[in-house]
DNA sequence: TAAACTTATGTAAACGTTTACATTATTAAT
DNA sequence: ATTAATAATGTAAACGTTTACATAAGTTTA
């Protein structure tokens, strides 16, 4: 059906070794018999075999991006990144989140056994020890995104959370000048969540606040869970003059809850988020978050692994953290 | 490196064959041999070789997914819901957005021509004539989400838009009693935006309203351009009573121009969208718009790809309208 | 018990490339 | 003009499967 190597070889007169030199560009081609190859080869619309080519050269040209759940602007804006790395670089990408039929483990052995893809990204909020030795034992070469650094034979890339959330707090206190500081964490196991709380606690110890386990209040990165959280906190009979939410979906939360008791965001109480997500330009007032640069996160990973992948051992190990950015909204005082 | 057949034959003491057979569970094979077989290939952690298979089969079981941009949720869920099926038939998505780097045509050419899919969903709102050549005279199975019945040989999957469109404004009419109903149109060569439209036309006149182009604006799917175009009704000497922005976005930007100038929603002036995007809910009060079944529209076109990849043209082509639903929300009288 | 099936296995080709090695044609060096 | 070096091309194996066809082994049937 499609025309081959072969077809092409027969019209030119030569050896399918000559055509196959000479459409991959080596060299040793006479430039006259090139010229013919490539004509004839445009002329019946030629594409070579993929999985041809695939089976000698022990390569897909494929990477795989394994994610909990393609949900939310932040795994898409990751997968942006990544997407145009991979192009550049001649690799394709192919997304498999977890769902009901299909588990992270699952969709994990599936590309590091069989040789499907070059590479795999890997970005899961908590690596369990299954998890864990499935990467260890990785014959095909793996990027962690944003998971503790606790395997340490396998690049990673992370957002800087302890810093983000670090100089958030800061800001609320030096700049904005709050002084009681709730914070609604994230997830228990989830390790981003982890280090943005230890950025809170590090910001008021050096600015000689203390810390007040009533403010620190567990959340889950949901919008109802901020909402809980925020109200919990309200009804306190100290309660806080601002609010560190560890993501802005639940800064959301609080909005919904402080706009309900009638209080004023930022002067009753101030708010704060981490993300940066389109959300929170859209409400109003805006909310004062961390950028997150979540496309470079992505570009990041691509190219570290694509590296890897091409480079082999040779290159040592990289653990990347990429730094956030606060983003000046108007639910804190300035 | 990776163990292979021919490893297990030797192991097992028979041909490549009668182990290919045995790890197909294809007929024709004694028990006994299956069983060692397999707890042999078990052992040596054996994995088919994808290209080698590719290769003799013509097939990659890897379907393709064309689409402008990966942003926003729409995309995401839809994104999603192809996964789902894919995987299900044991099939695998590549994701490729055009961007900066790459057009949709390229994309599209590069997935129609090599054998390196075996099928493509293409999700673009305008199907210029370069784009609908390229999936005329491809042979690789195409289906297409949501554009303009206009390529009659491929299967189609798209929204109910002019259903959609149709129902809100007659409930905005009907249930709310607002009697003086503006539309802010998408863009000019989209082809939901389009269906919008006439679907916001049948129901005024089915209802005796006489259609105003004053209150028909031109918009562009963006927030801006839905603040733009809300301010410039709301500034009419005689104005409309509602607003029906073709999309939840463009109706989010009304809320910002409304609450600016100090109007009630929705009393002094009704607001619908359309897509139901998560944003809807978030915001105050709800937004009344119509609910695109999104990730359904990804799984109807997996399945519809994925039989046309087995059966051929043994099928006959498939246009598919998924119909839409009222979210009844706060921004509307009721 | 031979003939006729059926079942189980083997042989070898095919899929479409790439590439090591061999060979021939061309150019440079003496 | 002969030899040495280089450039261009060809030959054939290899990649790891699947599968049509051939063969061997086992089971009915008359």
């Amino acid at each position: 059906m499609n025309p081959t190597i072969k077809e092409i070889a027969k019209r030119a007169n030569v050896s399918i070794a000559t055509v196959s030199r000479a459409l991959n560009d080596l060299s040793n081609v006479k430039n006259d018999t090139k010229v013919l190859i490539k004509k004839i080869a445009e002329e019946l619309n030629y594409n070579p075999n993929i999985a041809a080519r695939n089976l000698v050269s022990k390569k897909t040209q494929i990477i795989g991006f394994v994610l909990p759940e393609i949900e939310g602007e932040f795994y898409t804006e990751v997968i942006k990144g990544i997407d145009k790395v991979a192009y550049g670089s001649g690799y394709h990408m192919i997304v498999a989140s977890s769902h009901s039929e299909r588990s992270i483990v699952e969709t994990l052995t599936n590309f590091m056994k069989r040789n499907f893809v070059d590479g795999v990204i890997v970005m899961i909020p908590a690596v369990n020890q299954q998890v864990k030795e499935l990467i260890e034992g990785s014959r095909v070469p793996v990027v962690i995104i944003n998971a503790k650094n606790e395997i340490d034979n396998v690049d990673t890339v992370s957002i800087d959370n302890y810093q983000g959330a670090y100089s958030i707090t800061n800001y609320l206190i030096k700049n904005s000048g709050y002084k009681k500081i709730a914070i609604i964490k994230g997830p228990a196991q989830n390790n981003d969540a982890l280090e943005r709380f230890e950025g809170y606690l590090s910001a008021l110890t050096d600015n000689n606040i203390e810390v007040n386990d009533n403010w620190i209040i567990e959340g889950d990165f949901t919008m109802k869970g901020g909402e809980l959280a925020c109200s919990r906190l309200l009804t306190l009979s100290d309660r806080p003059d601002a609010i560190f939410a560890c993501n802005d979906i639940m800064a959301i939360g609080c909005y919904k809850v402080i706009n309900n008791l009638g209080l004023n965001i930022p002067d009753d109480i101030g708010v704060a988020g981490f993300d940066h997500i389109n959300l929170s330009e859209f409400i109003l007032p805006h909310l004062t978050t961390v950028h997150v640069p979540k496309e470079e996160l992505g570009t990041e990973a691509g190219k570290l692994l694509i590296d890897r992948i091409e480079k082999g051992d040779t290159k040592e190990i990289t653990h990347l953290k990429i730094s956030t950015g606060i983003v000046f909204g108007n639910s804190s005082k300035n």
